[in-house]
DNA sequence: CCTGGAGTTGTCCTA
DNA sequence: TTAGGACAACTCCAG
C-alpha cells in the first residue's frame, strides 16, 4: 500500500493548485493534510484575525475537497515532525508541496526535502503563489531590485508570460484507510469572549469559490473605476482580494490571467487597459514585497534603511497607543480607519497610509509597534506586504516615502472621503458629537508634523545604509 | 565606467 | 484662487 502526501500551506484552494495536480497525477491515492505549527523555530505566530480567516477557510477547502472525493487532514504541532509521523502511518512515497519563501519557511523545506532524500522518498515542490520567482529577477548587474517600477518592468516584459493556472483535478482518490485528523475546533482559532470577529462575516466569504466571487465582482463592477476609485475609502473600487490571496484561496496566476482575459474582451479599449494595468501592478506591490522578504528575510523586524537604527522612536505611551488602537484619537479619519480594522478585519488601502503615517510620524512611535498590531488585527496580514508596507510609510523601506512626506489626515479626508461618507460609516458619533463626547485629538496635528520633520531631518546627514542581500547557494 | 532619467500614494507657502 | 516650487538631494538602474 502506498500513496502521496500533499502538504498545503499558503496555497489552501483546488484550483491551479500544481502541488495536488501533480500528486493526483502520479497515480496513487492522495492524503492532504493541513499544519497547524505554532512551535517551530522562527515562524511567526498567526494574528487572530488570520486565525479567524483560516478556520473558515479550512471549512471551505474540506468542503472541495470532499466534492472531488478527497479528505483534508489537519495536525498540530513541529511540521517536520509531524510529516515524518504522517509519512509512517500512510506509507506514502511522495511529498509535494507549494513554495514559500520566508526563510524559516524556506529553512524547513529544506530540511524535509533533505531527510525524503536520506529516506528514498520522492519531493517535489512548485510555483504556485508567487508570479515570478524571487531568484529569477536580476538587475542587469545581478542584484536584487529594491525599486518598485523596474522591477515590475522587467518581469512584465519577460519573454514568457506567467504560466496559466493549472486545471483542477476531477478526482481525487483517497487511501482505504486515512490517517487520524485533528477536529478543527479543537484549534480554538476563533475568538471567544468576547467575539470580536461577529460582524466579520458581513464583509467576508471566506474560501475558494468566495476569492472567486470578490473576482468576479471586481470585473463586473469596480475595475472601470479602478485607477483613480481604489484612492477613495467610501467607495467599494478596490478588489479586496488581499485576504483570499493571503491564504492561497486564488492563486496571482489566476488573477492575472482572469484581468488579460477581461482586458480583450473589452476590446482593449485605453481606459480599460490602463485600470487593469494599474490593477496588475498592485499585484507587483505584492511580488515585489515578497522579493525583498525573500532577500531580506528580517523584513518585519529590521529597518531595511540601517540609518533608522540610530532614529530616536519615543517609548509608546500605553494610553496614546491604545488610542489608536482602539480608534478614539480624536482625529477623524484615523479612527475611521482603526474601527474599520476592527470592526471587519481589514482597511482601505489609503486609510492604512494614514493611520500609519500617524502613528509613525505625529506619534512617533516605531513602525515595528504598528506592522504588529495590523499583524494581530488584519485578515489579510500578509508576513511580506505588511512589513514592507510600514517600512515604506516609516521611510525606512525599499524605495520608501521620503521623510518630509507627511500626511495630514484632515486634507486627506477632505481630499478622498469629500463627502464624509466613510467617516460616517464607521464614526456614527462623529455626525452628532455633541451629543457623543467625540473624543478632543490627543495631539496637535501641527505641532506633531514640525517636530516629526525636525527628527526625521537629523538622517538626511548621514547616507543611506542598506545591508546587502542574503546569499541564497 | 559614465551619464542621465526617474522615482506609488504629500503638504505648505508664496506669488 | 490657484499653480508651482521647496522640502533633500540621492540612489537606482538601464543604456
Amino acid at each position: 500500500m502506498t500513496c502521496s502526501l500533499v502538504w498545503l500551506r499558503d496555497d489552501l484552494r483546488v484550483a491551479d493548485n500544481p502541488a495536488l495536480v501533480a500528486a493526483v497525477d502520479r497515480g496513487e491515492p492522495v492524503v492532504v493534510v493541513f499544519i497547524l505549527d505554532e512551535v517551530s523555530p522562527g515562524i511567526r505566530p498567526l494574528g487572530g484575525a488570520t486565525k479567524w480567516w483560516l478556520h473558515h477557510s479550512l471549512t471551505a477547502l474540506r468542503d472541495k475537497l470532499h466534492r472531488l472525493g478527497g479528505e483534508l487532514i489537519l495536525r498540530q504541532g513541529a511540521a517536520p515532525d509531524i510529516i515524518r509521523t504522517l509519512i509512517r502511518e500512510t506509507g506514502a512515497t511522495a511529498l509535494y508541496w507549494n513554495r514559500r519563501y520566508g526563510k524559516p519557511e524556506r529553512d524547513m523545506d529544506a530540511s524535509i526535502k533533505e531527510y525524503a532524500k536520506a529516506s528514498r522518498l520522492e519531493a517535489h515542490s512548485f510555483q504556485a503563489n508567487l508570479l515570478f520567482e524571487p531568484w529569477t529577477v536580476r538587475t542587469g548587474s545581478g542584484t536584487p531590485y529594491t525599486v518598485f517600477t523596474p522591477f515590475w518592468k522587467s518581469c512584465i516584459n519577460r519573454p514568457t508570460p506567467p504560466r496559466l493556472p493549472a486545471p483542477t483535478p476531477e478526482s481525487i482518490t483517497s487511501p482505504a484507510t486515512l490517517p487520524e485528523s485533528d477536529d478543527l475546533d479543537s484549534w480554538n482559532l476563533l475568538p471567544t469572549n468576547p467575539n470580536w470577529a461577529l460582524a466579520f462575516p458581513v464583509r467576508w466569504t471566506v474560501g475558494e469559490n468566495g476569492a472567486h466571487a470578490a473576482l468576479e465582482r471586481f470585473f463586473a463592477g469596480r475595475i472601470d473605476r479602478y485607477a483613480k476609485g481604489r484612492d477613495f475609502p467610501a467607495e467599494y473600487s478596490t478588489s479586496e482580494l488581499s485576504p483570499h490571496l493571503r491564504w492561497g484561496e486564488i492563486s496571482p496566476f489566476q488573477i492575472w490571467h482572469a484581468t488579460d482575459e477581461f482586458r480583450r474582451e473589452q476590446g482593449n479599449s485605453a481606459e480599460i487597459s490602463t485600470n487593469a494595468a494599474k490593477f496588475l501592478a498592485e499585484l507587483g506591490w505584492r511580488e515585489f514585497s515578497y522579493h525583498l522578504l525573500y532577500h531580506w528575510p528580517d523584513l518585519a523586524t529590521v529597518n531595511f534603511d540601517a540609518r533608522f537604527n540610530h532614529f530616536p522612536w519615543g517609548e509608546p505611551d500605553p494610553e496614546i497607543l491604545e488610542a489608536w488602537q482602539q480608534g478614539r484619537t480624536g482625529i477623524p479619519m484615523v479612527d475611521a480607519g482603526m474601527r474599520e480594522l476592527w470592526q471587519t478585519g481589514y482597511m482601505h488601502n489609503r486609510v492604512r497610509m494614514i493611520a500609519a503615517s500617524f502613528l509613525i510620524k505625529n506619534l512617533l512611535i516605531d513602525w515595528r509597534v504598528g506592522e504588529a498590531w495590523f499583524w494581530d488585527t488584519l485578515v489579510d496580514a500578509d508576513p511580506a506586504s505588511n512589513a514592507a508596507s510600514w517600512q515604506w510609510v516609516a521611510g525606512s523601506g525599499a524605495d520608501a516615502a521620503p521623510y518630509f512626506r507627511v500626511f495630514n489626515p484632515v486634507l486627506q479626508a477632505d481630499k478622498f472621503d469629500p463627502k464624509r461618507e466613510y467617516l460616517h460609516r464607521y464614526l456614527g458619533e462623529y455626525e452628532h458629537p455633541m451629543l457623543s463626547g467625540y473624543p478632543e485629538p490627543i495631539i496637535d496635528l501641527l505641532e506633531s508634523r514640525n517636530r516629526a520633520l525636525e527628527a526625521f531631518k537629523t538622517l538626511a546627514d548621514v547616507p543611506r545604509s542598506i545591508a546587502p542581500p542574503t546569499v541564497d547557494l
